[in-house]
DNA sequence: GAGTGGTCTAGACCACGTG
DNA sequence: ACGTGGTCTAGACCACTCA
């Protein structure tokens, strides 16, 4: 024997509470259903409130649990399986899913995006703030930057800004040729703007999707979206030619 | 005035903390540089210990801090891209890069991934467990579930399990004819076994990367692949026919 | 053994949604 | 007005690393 192992060599009390919240919500709860609050929850499992919102925040990264201010934790659903690289094997705005143009500006981007279009650390690009929205719940925001070189024909335009610039921009665009596209995804937290417009609190956990779209053998834009990482899976197509059905969403419980 | 709004209209502390350190880290400090200790810091900035604690987390999750027990805080390099779906256009095991199988088992496999499977709930699948090194560091770790019946010819194999036995079933499975592959990614929490490969603790932010490999009309094998969420950022092929060079991993600081 | 981050407590007050 | 989750405090102790 020598070092007598127990069986959970101190596991911390939120991962074991997290355990156990994770059964429970398996067996015993519905969907949407509400739990008892924070405060009860806690007495009822002898721990420290603090100490029960570990917990509960873990299950809520995990998409199992949603809660909202002045209103109470409940059930979530199943996370919605998103579409990227997909429903848009051309460039934004084409067959026109998913994505709603909400305006367009002419801003000067973050550094780490005038690197990637290769424009000047002070030059302008269009800016087009898209939203997307999947079963009416908001699932996430997307600045679209495009640099004036990728639409030169985009002068005279009537609307100075709003959604009708924003189409007009996107209709530009597609006249260049696409010739693919590279995506990545990372970790990251909801600026204010952003999880306003995604119905969250700042710093909330989200998947950014950066994509360069290639055209003339540079990066012709360059998008970069926040989802919702609470309540949202990211699906990629097939790298092959065949395109798969398999049903609706569903999740072994 | 009526409503006189303060320009910050009551920005949680942490949030504002965070800001403040994101500015630090970008200007007065250099990646590996060893931060003041969690009650200093706090201390400095007037603010509890906690609170500090919630601005550290936030920095951590954006891939910004390293923080480890026993040790103390570091400024972490930028997020490394690992390449998903690229390395390996065909079954896993061919070209050999990224991955190192570990072992591999007969197992019953999670309601989930029987589900995919079209396996019986009980019936036991080829389960190969590998894991993935970038620059030094682990970055992911991978179960693949492979059901008897893709893989017919395996059955008078000597090795009963260890890293032979895996290298034994990815060949079997290369002869497969591979007709295309699914990935998803969500945001998951790191298990205790996934978390101590990863070098973490249990409950640590991951990007989970589930591929369906799809060969015969159906699910040939699948993979579950835990990558760590402060380190990585993954990158997706160009969808398109063209193949991109763009030189070194980069990122504006 | 000294110093670090990780866990936990028992309170308090605040911001928000709903009746 | 009330109940909810969100923020914050000032402590305590534990687990780990390293000299």
């Amino acid at each position: 024997m020598g070092t007598t192992q127990l069986e959970s060599v101190a596991e911390p009390k939120y991962w074991h509470l997290r355990t156990v919240l994770t059964e429970a919500l398996d067996s015993e709860f519905a969907v949407g259903e509400i739990l008892p609050n924070e405060r009860d929850l806690a007495a009822r499992f002898g721990v420290a409130r603090a100490t029960l919102r570990q917990a509960l925040e873990q299950l809520e990264l995990e998409g199992r649990l949603q809660r909202r201010r002045g209103v109470g934790t409940t059930v979530a659903p199943p996370r919605v399986g998103v579409a990227v690289g997909t429903e848009h094997h051309a460039w934004p705005g084409s067959a026109e899913d998913a994505w709603q143009p909400v305006d367009s500006v002419l801003a000067v981007p973050p550094a780490a995006v005038a690197e990637v279009l290769g424009t000047g650390p002070d030059e302008a690009v269009h800016t087009v703030r898209r939203s997307r929205t999947s079963q009416g719940q908001p699932v996430a925001a997307e600045l679209l930057h495009i640099p004036r070189s990728s639409v030169p024909d985009l002068s005279a335009i009537d609307a100075p800004s709003g959604a009708a610039r924003a189409r007009a921009v996107l209709r530009e665009v597609q006249r260049l040729e696409l010739e693919g596209r590279e995506n990545s995804v990372e970790l990251g937290s909801a600026r204010a703007d952003d999880a306003k417009e995604l119905d969250r609190l700042p710093g909330a956990p989200v998947l950014v999707v950066t994509t360069r779209f290639l055209s003339g053998g540079r990066v012709a834009a360059l998008s970069v979206a926040t989802y919702r990482a609470d309540t949202c899976r990211l699906t990629f197509g097939a790298s092959g030619g065949v395109e798969i059905h398999h049903g609706p969403q569903q999740r072994a419980s």
